[in-house]
DNA sequence: CTGAAAGCGCTTACAG
DNA sequence: CTGAAAGCGCTTACAG
C-alpha cells in the first residue's frame, strides 16, 4: 500500500501539500496539483482509514444496530437496512452492521472504540436497553421506532396513530359498521413494541368516535399458528365486513387463507393493511394499505444523523418526527 | 474517551505495561494486573480502534459485499447476511456492509483504505467484475457463489448439480415420467448466475440418464408475470405429474396459484424445490425441498476467510467447497 | 503557494 | 517483571 509520503516523494512535494491537495483546504498551483494527481493515480493511492480516523476522530462509518426478535417477520427488516445503507453511502458514510443480541453492549463497544461517527437504532422498543448506552456515549444516534422516553434523542417513526385513524375512516366512509383488527402478536405488545398499541389504541378510539364496532385481536408470528388464529378470528366474527391487518406475518398468509375459505375480496370482505410496496410485491398482497415507507423512514433518519454528526444548525433541537404515510388503493375495499 | 495513557497514569504503571496486560503477551505481576484492571474499569477504557488498526494493520472488520439485482428476490438475501454477521462476530470480527451497485469499486475502496481485514462476496456470478478487484488487493476474500475462474480464490457454494440430481431421482423413484423444471428467470442465466445452469444442466442430464421427460422453463421475477408464466407452464404441460421449482419468487407464488387452479399436492401433482427452512416458514411453503442451507454456507465461508486472514495452515490451498445439501421431506410428492 | 513538525493512541522490539 | 521510545499514516496549526 502506498502512503502519503510515497505520493509526496513521487510528486516532489511535501506530505502536507499532498494532504491539502486531497482535502482542497488550501489552494494548490495547477502544476503541483497535476504532479500530485499523477502520482496518486500511478501509485493507486488511497488514504489509510485508520490513520485518518486516529488523527481526525472521524471514521466515516455509521453503526447500524439491528435486532432480530424471533416473533418478528425477518423479511421486513431488509426494507429498512437497504435504504439506510444507500442513503449513508450517498452522504459519504459506510455501514457497520451489528446484530448482536446484546445491542447495548454492541453499541457501547462500537462507540467507545471510536469505530463509528454515529448510530442508527432499528426497531426501538418502549424501554429499549440500548437507549441508556446511546445516551452515555459521545456519538449521536437516531432511532427508528418510538421509545417511551425520548429525552435528548432524535427519533423517526411512522405515525401509526394517524395510519390507524385513516384506515378506520376509510372503512367507515364506505359504510362498514363491524370491523376486526388483527394486531401484532401479544409478545410484541409485551416487549414494548410501541407501534402495536399506538396503532390499536388510535383505531379503537376512532372507531368509537365514528360509532362502529372494532374488535381487536392478536396475530401470531409462526405457521401453523398464524392460519389457525386467522381462521378462529374469522369464525368468531361472522358479521364483520371489514378487516384491518396490522401484522406482516398474518397478512402474508391471508390471501391463501381467504381463498381457502371462499371469501372474496372485496365482495365478501373489505381488507386494509399497513405495509410497503416491496412487501406487497414479494408476497403478492392485493390489499389497499398504508404505505409503511421504510425507505423514507431510513432516509430521513440517516440525514438527521448526518446533520447531527457534522453539527449543522439544520439539525435543530432533538425531537421526534412522525411521518404521515399515504394510503395506496389496491381496490380491496367496497 | 480515556486513552491508554490515562489508564497507565491511574494505575501508576507505564503505557506498555497496560498494553501487555490487555494483550496477555507477557506476564504481569498480580498486583500490577489488579491496579490496571481497576483503572480500566473505573475509566471505562476501550482501546481506540483506529490507533490499533494503524499500528497493527489489522482492523477486526470484514467487508460484506452484497448485490441486489432487480430480478432477484430480496427477502432471500437476509438469510445469508445474518449468519455471516453472526459467525463473524463469534470469531471476533465486525461487518462492514456494502451494497453499492459498483461492487468492484466498493471492494477496492474498503480494501485499499485498510478498513477491512478480509472480504466476503455474496451472489458471485460467472464473470463477476469484483473478482479482479479482489485479486489485486492485499486482503483475502471468500466467495459465496461459483464464478467461471476460481484461480487463487476460496469459494463456497451449494452443490446445485447434486441437488438437481437428487430431486430428479426423488421424482423418478416415485414413478414420475413427465416432469417440468421452473428455472430462474432468463435474465439470471444471461448475467451469469451459474447456479441457474448448473442446476438445470444436471437435472436435464439425470433425466435423460433415467429415461424421463424433463421440460425446462424460465421463471419470472415480478408479479403479475410470475402468475401468468406459471399458468402458462401448467397449461402447456397438462400431462406432467412432477414439478421442480428452482426459483424463489415463483415458488412463493405457487401455493396460492395451485389452489386457484384446483390442483392438489401431491394428489394431482408432485412438487419439489430448493430453499431454506426460514424461507419455507416465511412463505408457508409446504413442498419437499433441498435445504439450501444459507446459514451453513455463510458459516463455512466466514470460517475459511478467518483462517486465511490469520494465515493458519488449516486454511490450506485455495479451493472450491461445494456443500451437499439434504432433502427435507414435507410430503408434497407421491 | 508550500514545507517542517507535532501529535492522534496504540503495539512492540529493545533494554534493564 | 517493567519502562522508555520508535513509529504506524495521517491532518493541521505554524511559519515563511
Amino acid at each position: 500500500m502506498a502512503t502519503i509520503d510515497d505520493v509526496a516523494k513521487a510528486a516532489g512535494v511535501s506530505r502536507s501539500t499532498v494532504s491539502y491537495a486531497l482535502s482542497g483546504k488550501r489552494s494548490i498551483s495547477p502544476q503541483t496539483r497535476g504532479r500530485i494527481d499523477r502520482a496518486i493515480k500511478q501509485l493507486n493511492y488511497t488514504p489509510n482509514a485508520g490513520a485518518r480516523a486516529l488523527r481526525t476522530a472521524q471514521t466515516g462509518v455509521l453503526g447500524l444496530l439491528v435486532q432480530f426478535h424471533e416473533d418478528e417477520f425477518a423479511p421486513a427488516m431488509l426494507q429498512y437496512i437497504l435504504p439506510i445503507t444507500e442513503t449513508s453511502r450517498a452522504l459519504g458514510y459506510d455501514i457497520l452492521m451489528m446484530t448482536e443480541t446484546d445491542g447495548a453492549e454492541a453499541l457501547t463497544r462500537a462507540a467507545e472504540s471510536g469505530m463509528v461517527d454515529g448510530l442508527v437504532l432499528l426497531d426501538v422498543t418502549q424501554n429499549d436497553p440500548r437507549l441508556d448506552a446511546l445516551r452515555s456515549v459521545r456519538q449521536p444516534g437516531v432511532l427508528v421506532g418510538l421509545p417511551g422516553d425520548t429525552r435528548g434523542l432524535d427519533v423517526v417513526d411512522l405515525d401509526f396513530a394517524a395510519a390507524a385513524r385513516s384506515l378506520v375512516d376509510h372503512l367507515v366512509d364506505l359504510g362498514h359498521r363491524e370491523v376486526v383488527l388483527v394486531s401484532p402478536p401479544r409478545h410484541v405488545f409485551e416487549r414494548g413494541g410501541a407501534y402495536s398499541w399506538r396503532f390499536r389504541d388510535a383505531a379503537l378510539q376512532r372507531a368509537s368516535e365514528r360509532g362502529i364496532t372494532l374488535t381487536p385481536r392478536y396475530g401470531e408470528s409462526q405457521q401453523p399458528a398464524i392460519d389457525e388464529n386467522l381462521h378462529a378470528i374469522l369464525d368468531d366474527n361472522p358479521d364483520a365486513t371489514g378487516l384491518i391487518m396490522h401484522n406482516d406475518a398474518s397478512v402474508a398468509a391471508l390471501p391463501h387463507l381467504l381463498h381457502q375459505r371462499g371469501v372474496r375480496v372485496p365482495d365478501d370482505l373489505s381488507v386494509v393493511s399497513l405495509y410497503s410496496r416491496d412487501f406487497a410485491r414479494w408476497f403478492s398482497l392485493p390489499y389497499t394499505a398504508i404505505e409503511s415507507s421504510p425507505g423514507l423512514l431510513g432516509t430521513v433518519a440517516v440525514k438527521q444523523l448526518a446533520q447531527r454528526i457534522t453539527g449543522e444548525d439544520a439539525a435543530g433541537p432533538h425531537g421526534t418526527r412522525l411521518i404521515t404515510a399515504e394510503i395506496v388503493d389496491r381496490g380491496s375495499t367496497r
